[in-house]
DNA sequence: GCCCTAATTGAGAAACTTTCTCAATTGTAT
DNA sequence: ATACAATTGAGAAAGTTTCTCAATTAGGGC
């Protein structure tokens, strides 16, 4: 099938499958494209709805599949919420956390990470071996503002 | 049926059930002990197996709502874990972060929050009303480093 | 461009998780 | 001790995720 849908840098993630040895499927490609024109984070239904608007016949299974897939590749995070987890937004790049606005559910990229620090810190002083971990910040956009 | 376990704090416990209108009853304690007691986060169907240990017979969904009014009380948060999520763990005293052992499921707690400047920083230089946060940590504990 | 092959998909079944309903029970205040 | 509202157990119902397998398809080699 190809091609299908005009993601920008199409190449590039064309590419980072193919150095996976999976294949670029147009129903990666629609789940992917899905999030990224989102901004925000969606559950897996919202995903199936619109994936099929793009892609018709897609099926669930494929769609938490794919999302597997992306995750692996670190193209898609999962957003955990307070409560009723598992939504899933386009991943920043590098070792970032999400902002999670909580009017419109955008979710906006913060740069800084403020665990590199802390991380040997709290190892130094607890003896602790931190290895990983997980934040987000929830909040109201500029635009939610008003 | 009144008191049935040594929870240490028991009177404490009960106040705080009052102090809301509600009863302390066996089950909500069982699951409160339960939690208390081992020292990490368990899923769902372990804190139900446990439970009935104490108290047979008791129902997959007074457990489930058990938990619910137990975070409502903030005796107990929910701790998410990178896939598979929803397990609980008795919560801290104030505002502090989980730090969770990935080889023992431990929950250590850490005390200091390093959000509290950062919020603020960050709401100046971005914008966004940051309003709360959700970080949790992941090593591996002392014991666990032989 | 046309095969070949292994990876992927769709559909539905199956497994699993969570919520709901309602009659019976029970904690608490009086 | 009694009354009453809150809570519970059981099982049904709803919802979510994973599994199975035959059919399809992307990508590499010709
Ligand atoms: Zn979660
Ligand atoms: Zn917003
Ligand atoms: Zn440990
Ligand atoms: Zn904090």
């Amino acid at each position: 099938m190809g091609k299908l849908f005009s993601i920008n840098n199409y190449n590039e993630i064309k590419e980072i499958f193919h150095d996976k040895g999976l294949k670029c499927t147009p129903q990666r490609q629609a789940v992917l494209k899905v999030l990224q024109e989102s901004k925000g984070y969606l559950s897996i239904s919202k995903i199936h709805r619109n994936v099929k608007e793009l892609l018709p016949g897609t099926g669930l299974a494929t769609v938490y599949r794919s999302l597997e897939t992306l995750i692996e590749l670190n193209l898609v995070v999962k957003v955990h919420l307070e409560d009723g987890c598992h939504s899933y937004a386009v991943a920043p790049k590098g070792h970032r956390h999400p902002i999670v606005c909580t009017d419109c559910n955008r979710v906006i990229d913060y740069t800084e990470c403020p665990m590199e620090d802390l991380s040997k810190k709290l190892t130094k002083d607890t003896g602790i071996l931190i290895q990983n971990h997980f934040l987000q910040l929830f909040g109201t956009c500029k635009q939610c503002q008003t």
